[in-house]
DNA sequence: AGCACGCCGACT
DNA sequence: GTCGGCGTGCTC
């Protein structure tokens, strides 16, 4: 049997599946998605198998063996070793780097190199005496062993060559299985019975600690028992020499949420409108086709409940169900929602969990343990085998879309995965992305006569509580009228009326734009990263300014380098500034401050938010993480201090996302009993991201938006494709980018697609660039860009991916660095 | 990505 | 005459 492997080598040459003899001793467990090491260039490196087969292209006398079985259950199944073969296709990554994307860390094995000696004879000649003792007839770690005699660095080199020692190699994974000290009854317990009546009377512990495991008569974590029947690990530790109990190490799996009750919900009624959402959803979930639909609710308006019973019915079928949530929003209300309805048959991913942990509650999906799978991103290759629902909650999240290689959209992989397994998809917003919200509005063709159309409207919310009134502040009037506060009178008056009353309030510092920098009030200066074409960011607890992009940092100056002038002025972040101006306005007031200073300890949001929904604290100030998902009842105002730091960017989403940011901020505020009341501050308040924000308008402004995205040429009217170079130097890097983007325009005139996309309506695309990057330096190498967009059913990526041939060959210290955004997020 | 093989300068 | 520089090309 041949085994066909994708070795773990992420470059353009090796980017193709590998043939391998299947040892006799496998034969039986390998199966397509197994994991395994391979002999590959002189070493043995980790690989997945993507197809078994008889026979072999390759020369079949040349064939290596596999190494290693690494697992015995494989970690991939062949659906997700498919579906990283087309996300390979379509992000321009190669296959590795999808199927990488899909595993647990732990399981991400680093090839490890072992040595032994071969010829003790020629060792004990060759080697010093204090080497070869110490190794003995054992393998050991390479490097453990040049670092204990690193002077003998040459002779073990030679040792090598010669044969004298001989080299292993193995797959190592980088998981370290949790043990926990156990303690157990010997098998003899009447012996023990005896002997604790024959324990000395000073042993009082030992006597309660033996006499609390008789009782229990089942062994128990060391810890544990300690806790519960007093004494100490001492204690435990003599009962154990004398024959009394047994201390072993276990495998444990770690349970993020082990020992924690959720309250068990049952369902609750929908209503109409729910119900018809619900109905629709699982019409689609029984017919078992794949089918994607746009669930559009209004903030409030029950899209959790429906999404809990849906669920619930895909798992009557039978069927597993994978619920996606921004990361920000996978709170633990949000847990607790999940956890409360099906119990230990929902595994939780995140990325605060630590490597062991995630691994655990993969390895419980994998294992069948569990049916449903709630977690951000990468939780779409939950490793189901029969998926009947597919959930992603706050679809227009920029967050789903990963940032780094493989960079791709959750959104897409999701409705891609559903097709391999007949899966229903339900994309779930109050503001839904432009691309989401075009495609489940266009009009049926031909193809989709007879089905449903995918928009799921929910527009009114749970018991009819009407949305919260929006006030828009205009910050010119206040300027105008001697008011220099951040802080508006209205939003002033309201604070203070809150804090009258004991409710709470929810403060949004819209970041982007107000972030924290250095400027010299005398010259104007800034001060600049050396190798990136960036401004350093002030860090108050270091005092030092640092590059976000390559990490440079240096010490902050007392006075301006470029004139000496003492009027340097250092900006905190935004939300140190705004608690400083709160405390100082309402002394006594009690802030609570997220953002990414307060919340990067582990289980620091939510400790914060839990002290904030038991009302330890009358404001909740942050940054975006405040906006999404937050239910509190005591909430009753909302306020937004700068609305248009994000309008102002140059980035063709500016709007759609400031829509999006006031809207949700604004479904905070009143949610239950309590009314609500949300005051945005801005200094452009006739914007109509805005206005329709104000008067909760979706239509509104996703018809304003559209004219200007038609007029543009820019998503959902066209797609893009972002692809950024970089060198050193910029003359190389000029010539490349040139020759990269006439060989694209080359090929596609070719296809016959090198059209305008300004000329009417069909297949079209147009190269623009290259041009330098917004940020054109980083890491000392120059950036340039070229825009790829285009529409109608091309085949953008591989035209991308032919052109680029020709750029990956030549000599290393001239090569040119690509890299491939399709679909990105920003492109500025 | 590694690693080996292969052709030209500064050393015993 | 050799050790070693890193350019080029392959890995089942």
């Amino acid at each position: 049997m041949i085994a066909k492997v994708i070795v773990d080598v992420p470059s353009r040459q090796t980017d193709r599946p590998f043939d391998y003899e299947v040892p006799a001793a496998f034969a039986d467990w390998i199966e397509v998605g197994s994991r395994v090491g391979v002999p590959f260039g002189g070493r043995v490196l980790q690989g997945f198998v993507t197809e078994l087969a008889d026979t072999s292209d390759f020369d079949s006398k040349r064939l290596k063996p596999i190494a290693e079985l690494l697992d015995h259950v494989p970690p991939l199944l062949p659906d997700l070793i498919e579906l990283a073969k087309w996300m390979s296709e379509k992000y321009c990554c190669s296959w590795t780097t999808a199927l990488q994307a899909m595993i647990p860390g732990a399981l991400k094995g680093k090839a490890e190199r072992l040595v032994c000696i071969q010829d003790a004879e020629s060792a004990s000649e060759d080697l010093p005496l204090a080497m070869t003792e110490w190794m003995g007839s054992q393998l050991v770690k390479l490097d453990v062993l040049l670092e204990r005699f690193p002077e003998y660095a040459k002779s073990v080199k030679s040792a090598l060559r010669e044969g004298v020692l001989v080299e292993h190699t193995k797959v190592r994974d980088r998981l370290a299985i949790r043990k926990v000290l156990t303690v157990y009854l010997p098998d003899d317990v009447g012996k023990v019975r005896t002997q604790l009546a024959a324990l000395p009377a000073r042993a009082g512990k030992q006597r309660e600690v033996l006499a609390f495991m008789l009782e229990r008569g089942e062994p128990m974590v060391l810890q544990q028992l300690l806790a519960e029947a007093g004494g100490s690990a001492a204690s435990v530790r003599s009962l154990a020499e004398k024959g009394l109990l047994e201390l072993r190490e276990v495998e444990q799996q770690r349970d993020p949420y082990a020992g924690r009750e959720f309250d068990r919900t049952m369902p609750l009624a929908l209503t109409e409108g729910q119900n018809e959402v619900y109905d629709r959803i699982i019409r689609a979930v029984d017919a078992g086709e794949p089918k994607t639909m746009l669930l559009h609710g209004v903030t409030g308006s029950g899209k959790t409940e429906v999404y809990l019973q849906s669920i619930q019915f895909c798992l009557e079928q039978e069927k597993q169900a994978i619920v996606l949530v921004p990361e920000i929003s996978l709170t633990p209300q949000m847990v607790e929602r999940f956890k409360g309805r099906f119990g230990d048959a929902v595994a939780v991913l995140h990325s605060r969990l630590s490597n062991g942990e995630r691994y655990d509650e993969w390895r419980k999906i994998r294992s069948r343990q569990v049916q449903v799978a709630i977690g951000a991103r990468s939780a779409i290759f939950a490793p189901f085998e029969r998926i009947g629902l597919i959930i992603i909650d706050e679809e227009h999240e920029s967050s789903y879309k990963q940032e780094e290689s493989p960079k791709y959209h959750a959104r897409d992989v999701a409705v891609r995965r559903a097709r391999q397994h007949g899966a229903a998809v339900v994309l779930g917003s109050a503001t839904p992305s432009l691309e989401s919200f075009a495609a489940a509005s266009r009009p049926l063709t031909a193809k989709d006569e007879g089905r449903e159309p995918a928009l799921l409207p929910m527009p009114v919310r749970v018991g009819g509580r009407p949305l919260p009134p929006v006030t828009v502040i205009d910050m010119r009037e206040e300027l105008k009228e001697g008011n220099r506060s951040m802080f508006s009178r209205l939003l002033h008056s309201s604070l203070a009326d809150r804090l009258e009353r004991g409710e709470q309030s929810v403060l949004l510092l819209n970041r982007r734009g107000y972030s924290t920098f250095v400027m010299c009030r005398s010259c104007g200066y800034t001060a600049a990263c050396p190798h990136c074409d960036i401004s350093l960011t002030y860090h108050q607890k270091s005092r030092a300014l640092r590059c976000h992009y390559c990490g440079h940092a240096e010490q902050a100056p007392a006075t301006c380098p470029s004139c000496q002038s003492e009027h340097i002025r250092y900006f905190g972040t935004g939300t140190q500034r705004v608690e400083e101006e709160l405390s100082k306005l309402f002394p006594g007031i009690r802030v609570i401050r997220m953002d990414v200073d307060t919340t990067t300890e582990k289980n620091s949001h939510e400790k914060l938010l839990k002290q904030f929904g038991d009302r330890k604290a009358d404001v909740l100030l942050g940054t975006q993480m405040v906006a999404k998902g937050l239910d509190f009842p005591y909430v009753t105002l909302v306020g937004v201090i700068a609305a248009d730091t994000s309008l102002n960017l140059p980035d063709f989403r500016a709007a759609e996302r400031t829509f999006q940011l006031l809207t949700q901020v604004a479904g905070r505020a009143g949610r239950h009993h309590l009314p609500g009341e949300v005051v945005i501050q801005t200094y452009v308040p006739e914007h109509y991201a805005v206005v329709t924000a104000q008067q909760h308008d979706y239509a509104a402004f996703v018809s304003e938006e559209l004219r200007h995205r038609s007029a543009m040429g820019y998503p959902p009217y066209c797609r893009l494709i972002l692809v950024t170079m970089s060198h050193e130097q910029l003359p190389l890097l000029s010539t490349v980018s040139e020759g990269f983007a006439s060989e694209l325009r080359e090929i596609a005139e070719n296809e016959g697609v090198l059209i305008s996309l300004s000329s009417g309506f069909g297949r079209a695309l147009e190269v623009l660039g290259p041009v330098a990057s917004p940020i054109s330096r980083i890491k000392d190498r120059y950036r340039f860009q070229c825009v790829i967009k285009y529409r109608g059913s091309i085949d953008a990526s591989a035209l991308v991916r032919k052109a680029l041939l020709p750029f990956t060959g030549g000599p290393p210290q001239r090569l040119v660095q690509f890299s491939i955004d399709v679909d990105p997020q920003v492109i500025l």
